[in-house]
Order: C-alpha cells, then sequence, then structure tokens
RNA sequence: GGGGGUGUAGCUCAGUUGGUUAGAGCGAUCGCCUGUCACGCGAUAGGUCGAGGGUUCGAGUCCCUUCACUCCCGCCA
C-alpha cells in the first residue's frame, strides 16, 4: 500500500463508508468552529472534506495548521447527513473523520491566496507561479492544453502522419523575425539561433521521403509581446504533405480542428465545411485578412455612386475624383435606433483617427433619413439599395478615403458596430480558409517589390504561362485558416523547384549567390529530386485560447515570461559569470 | 522605439476641492463557538501611500523625473 494515499482526494463515495482511508494533499480551506473542525482537502483530482472534533489529541494542532500545507490525513469514510451534502463536489455526499494526521509539507505565510476567485497582479502571479497554478481556473486550463495536445497528436498519428524531432540549435535565418542567438563554445566567433519554426528541416523530411509529418513544435522569436502573444517562445502544430494539393491539406486540417473543438468545446461550429475566402474578397468584405465571419455586417464598395450627377454629395464626390473610395457597412433594421446610436459611432470613428462616418437610413418611399440623405436622389439610393441589399429600414454608414484607411476603418467599424447591435454570437466558432495571398507586395516605404507572406510558397498556375512582369499580380498558394477573427495559422504549397526559386527571389532584389547562401541547406536539397509537397502550422496556443475562452496567452501557459521577457521566478535572463564569457569567447558591452 | 492604464497593509481595493491620527474585506496572531462548505463572533498586529525631487503653512492627493507591471502601435517572412 502506497504510503502518502489510498485514494485520491476526488475518489471516495458513498460505497466507501466505513473504509479506513489515507488521504494526502494541501489544505485548501478551513472552517473552525472552535470544537469541530472541517478541513478541505485538495489534490490535482478534487476535493475531499476532512473533519475532526476536540476529543482528538490532535485537534489543537491541526487547528493551527497553515492554509496550503500538504498533509497525510489517515481517517474512517463516513456519511453525510442529507442537509449537509454539498453538491458542488464530487465527494459531496461523504467526508473523512480524521484520526491522525501528518504534515509532509510545511507552508509559510501565502504571497496570494489560492483559494480566490480574485484577480491578482501579474508581478506577484509570475514571481509564486507555482501557487497560482494551484488555483482552479488557471489548474483547469493547464489540463486542458494538456488534453488538447495529446489529442492532437494521437488525431495526426491516426492520419497517417510521423512525429519527428527537428533541431533546436539551428542556424540563423536571414528573413523574418529577431533570433535568439546561442553563441557556439567550439566555434569561436560563431552562434546557433533557436528555430522561428521548423519551416525548412519540415521540407528537408518531405525531401527525404518521409511523405506526412508533424511536430508539436517549439518556435522562438524574439519579438515584443501581445497579450495573445508571448514573448520568445510558442508551439506550432507544424504538419507538412508531399505529393499533395491544397485541398488535401485543407482537408486534415479541417477533420483535426473540428474533432478538436467539437470534443474540447460546446460552443456551436457554425459549418462543417470552412469557407473559403480569397485574400483580396475579405480586404474588401471585412476590410482585414482575419475576419470574424460571427459578425453578419459586410462592406460594400459604392465608389461609383459618387460619379453620378444626381448625387451632391460634394466632400465624398470630390475625394472620388482624386482617387479615393467609398465603402459602407448596412445595418439591419436600425429605422428607429435613437440619433445618439449614429452619433457614437461617428465620434468614435474620429476617435480611431480617420474623419468619420457618414450615415444616413433608407425610409419608406425611398429617401434617406440622416444629416446626409439630402445629397441623395431616388435613383441614387435605389442603385446603392441593390448593390448593398439594403431594405427600407436600413441604415448605411459611409467613409470616403484611400484603399488602405479605408480597409483599417471599415474593419474596425465593423467590429464595433457590431459590438453596439450586439450582433456577436459568443457562443459559436466560425471558421475560414485565406486563400490566394499575392506572392509579393510594395513596400509601403522603400516602393520595392517584396514577398508579402512565404518566400518559399509556390505561386499559382500554369508555371510556363506566369508573367513575372507583373510580380504584383502573381497569387501564391497559400493560406491562413482563421477563427472567431483570430489567425489561428499559415500554411502553404511549397516551392520546390529550384530554377523557379531562384527567378522568384531574383523580382525580390536576390541574386543566385544570395539565395544559395542564405537557404543554403533548402536549395541544394531541392535539387536532388524533391517532390511536391506542402503544409501548415496552426498555433497551440490561439487554439487552447479559444476552447479556453481566454483572452491572455498567460492563462493558458504553464511558466510564462513577463512582457519584458523575463521570468520572474527563475530569473531569467540572469548574468553569467567572467568565465562562462570567456570559455565563448565573449565580451560585453553594455550600454547604461 | 512610441502612446495609454495601473502602483496605498501579506493579498484585493476605498481614500472628496490639498487639511486632524490613511480606512475596509480577505489573510496573519490571540480568544469564543460541535455541522460548516466564502462558517460565525470579538480583539490585536500590520503602511517609506513604487522611488527621487519640487510647489505649499500643509501632499496619498498638484507638478517634474524615474522605476515596475500591463494594454496597444511599431515588430512578429
Amino acid at each position: 500500500m502506497n504510503r502518502y494515499r489510498s485514494h485520491n482526494c476526488n475518489e471516495l463515495r458513498k460505497k466507501d463508508v466505513g473504509n479506513d482511508v489515507l488521504l494526502s494533499g494541501w489544505i485548501n480551506k478551513k472552517r473552525d468552529h472552535g470544537n469541530l473542525l472541517f478541513i478541505d482537502l485538495r489534490d490535482n483530482y478534487g476535493i475531499t472534506q476532512c473533519i475532526i472534533d476536540k476529543k482528538n489529541t490532535q485537534f489543537n494542532d491541526l487547528e493551527k495548521v497553515q492554509l496550503e500545507t500538504v498533509i497525510k490525513i489517515n481517517g474512517e469514510v463516513v456519511n453525510r447527513s442529507t442537509e449537509t451534502i454539498n453538491k458542488e463536489i464530487d465527494t459531496g455526499e461523504i467526508e473523512v473523520s480524521i484520526k491522525s494526521y501528518e504534515i509532509l509539507g510545511t507552508c509559510k505565510e501565502l504571497p496570494l491566496p489560492v483559494f480566490s476567485d480574485q484577480e491578482y497582479s501579474e508581478e506577484i502571479r509570475l514571481k509564486y507561479r507555482f501557487l497560482d497554478l494551484r488555483r482552479k481556473k488557471i489548474h483547469e486550463n493547464i489540463l486542458l492544453r494538456s488534453k488538447v495536445i495529446s489529442f492532437i497528436r494521437n488525431e495526426m498519428i491516426k492520419m497517417g502522419f510521423l512525429e519527428f524531432q527537428t533541431p533546436i540549435l539551428t542556424s540563423s535565418s536571414p528573413e523574418g523575425a529577431r533570433d535568439f542567438l546561442v553563441p557556439s563554445r567550439l566555434n569561436p566567433g560563431k552562434f546557433y539561433a533557436l528555430p522561428q519554426a521548423p519551416q525548412q528541416f519540415k521540407q528537408l523530411i518531405m525531401v527525404s521521403g518521409f511523405d506526412k509529418y508533424f511536430q508539436i513544435a517549439p518556435c522562438f522569436r524574439d519579438e515584443d509581446a501581445r497579450a495573445d502573444r508571448s514573448p520568445g517562445e510558442f508551439y506550432q502544430l507544424d504538419l507538412e504533405m508531399s505529393f499533395v494539393e491544397q485541398e488535401e491539406i485543407f482537408k486534415v486540417v479541417e477533420k483535426l480542428l473540428l474533432n478538436t473543438f467539437k470534443k474540447f468545446s460546446n460552443k456551436k461550429i457554425i459549418t462543417d465545411k470552412f469557407p473559403k475566402i480569397s485574400y483580396s474578397d475579405a480586404l474588401l468584405k471585412y476590410g482585414t485578412d482575419k475576419p470574424d465571419l460571427r459578425n453578419p455586417l459586410i462592406i460594400n464598395d459604392i465608389t461609383e455612386i459618387f460619379s453620378r450627377d444626381d448625387v451632391s454629395f460634394d466632400i465624398f464626390k470630390k475625394l472620388v475624383k482624386s482617387g479615393s473610395k467609398v465603402r459602407c457597412i448596412v445595418t439591419k433594421n436600425t429605422q428607429d435606433k435613437p440619433r445618439s446610436f449614429f452619433d457614437n459611432i461617428d465620434k468614435w470613428a474620429k476617435e480611431q483617427g480617420a474623419s468619420g462616418l457618414a450615415y444616413f437610413t433608407f425610409e419608406k418611399g425611398i429617401s434617406a433619413k440622416g444629416p446626409i440623405g439630402k445629397f441623395f436622389s431616388r435613383d441614387a439610393l435605389m442603385e446603392i439599395m441593390k448593390k448593398t441589399n439594403a431594405k427600407i429600414g436600413d441604415s448605411i454608414f459611409l467613409a470616403c478615403n484611400s484603399k488602405i484607411e479605408l480597409e483599417k476603418i471599415t474593419s474596425l467599424a465593423r467590429d464595433k458596430i457590431a459590438q453596439d447591435l450586439d450582433l456577436i454570437d459568443n457562443n459559436t466558432f466560425a471558421f475560414c480558409w485565406i486563400v490566394d495571398y499575392p506572392m509579393y507586395e510594395r513596400d509601403v516605404i522603400s516602393k520595392k517589390i517584396k514577398f508579402s507572406h512565404n518566400p518559399f510558397s509556390m505561386p499559382q498556375g500554369n508555371l510556363n504561362e506566369i508573367n513575372f512582369e507583373k510580380p504584383l499580380d502573381i497569387l501564391a498558394y497559400q493560406y491562413d485558416i482563421v477563427c472567431n477573427g483570430i489567425e489561428l495559422s499559415s500554411g502553404a504549397i511549397r516551392n520546390h523547384i529550384p530554377e523557379l526559386m531562384y527567378k522568384l527571389f531574383s523580382i525580390a532584389g536576390y541574386n543566385k549567390d544570395e539565395v544559395n547562401k542564405k537557404f543554403s541547406g533548402m536549395i541544394n536539397a531541392l535539387s536532388y529530386g524533391a517532390p511536391p509537397h506542402g503544409g501548415i502550422a496552426p498555433g497551440i496556443e490561439r487554439i487552447v485560447m479559444l476552447l479556453a475562452n481566454e483572452k491572455n496567452i498567460r492563462e493558458i501557459t504553464m511558466f510564462p515570461m513577463n512582457q519584458n521577457a523575463q521570468d520572474l521566478m527563475m530569473n531569467a535572463p540572469s548574468e553569467i559569470s567572467e568565465n562562462q564569457l570567456k570559455e565563448l569567447n565573449l565580451y560585453l558591452n553594455v550600454k547604461k
């Protein structure tokens, strides 16, 4: 028999009444009645109420033991009378009458209470993370994360994927995020980098003939934190497949995500087949490439209306003449909303740095009510209604600006208006694919052509017919998966043809030598018989956050760093000894 | 690198237009209480009001500087 426990703290039931048991755990809560003491004993599995009274010689000692002390209890399982049954806990029908106890681990005065629903400052939570992690909510989040990861691993194996590990110490990559660097003792002056993602390795695994790979892969990027982005490290479900087209990857990911979300959440999933939206459509209809499809509002372009003679809204007309566009959002059945509803949105838009949102409401007999209504003829209004699917009683919000500025403000306005009208169902998941990303874009500042996303992506179309003279028109087999407005991952069919890769890189301003040097491992491997292949890498934390309904990534991470990338519990990063520096051939030149 | 928010007891917070000795709940300590499950009741201890400087007869409160935490922008192929 185990020396510490015969049962865990969530195991005992009515059938155990009369038995002698051993329980070990933390003192979650004491209720001291002077001559009678209740102790809630807690472990990973649950809580069992234990009870002791004055007749027991150990009563006076146990009465004084601190919360969160780890104790072992020897006692008898006894029935609770009907009035004292606690339905909140699984063991609520019984309690353990303490015969003796023993302290296994003492506890100092607590810097933060464990038994409490209060919020605490991040600083204290992170410094005493081991205490914080005992608390119910976050303890359950971490358990959920563990279950989600093993479920995903299982599903992947069931689908015939092989799990491989790839190096943690690798080479610095020239593109993308800042690398974390590790000095090499054996190679003075040289550095390893921690992988930002196993991108090149997973492609090499395909070239090595393994066909289907996955890994719950740690990724390291030295970039600033956000609420949904840890500084430093995060995990991806990294996967790659050979001899596939985009659709087959979609199938695998849809199946995996549906199974995972159905298993771990009761929320409704809007469509089992994820809709596909082209990148350009997404920017037009939602103003962003990560639309929240729970939100029914759609953005329309009605620029043409403002070149009509029977529209006299001169501010917009003038702007349209000089190249601006007009986009709008129609809200259903809002004719009875008070003036303040519209004005608040206009005011809000101004606070966002836009020049405001013009608005009016379509009324019976086709007229427009609102400050700018008088500038539109009946015909013009009918045309707008046709273009936007608006009906009598609907309202319309309009903005006029450059394409980029319009996307920004209409995307924000879409969220804001939906919130104000309470149009978003928080009890659903809405997935979609964003497809047909452009291969290149023009850098806003330098005006140079650059890769818009992954330079290793395969361009679309017949490879002999691609017009390299018009690089901005080239689309890539590149895709994102989005859920409730959160980007879960991006992926692509990879370019496995070295000559094509040189060509694509040359458009972005890299010559052959540079490509050879920067991506030597990859480009070399692709020249020895590479299979067509592609993949994707959903973010594990993003998935768990959606399932746990948490906005902050630290709520689903065991030992996160703070915003300044410090681990307050382990004191990382820390200074190192002179000897260590010397061995690594490093000297410090820290600016104060 | 830039912008916003927060910082008062071990923890969570209140603190009025600048005005006496800075308060509450939880926790701690001590006492009372045999059916609680946020047990109850009474008492006690506990404060560099993040730090430094300034204005003022007088600063938790106003001003400046600075530090910490956090949210956002930049950044994250």
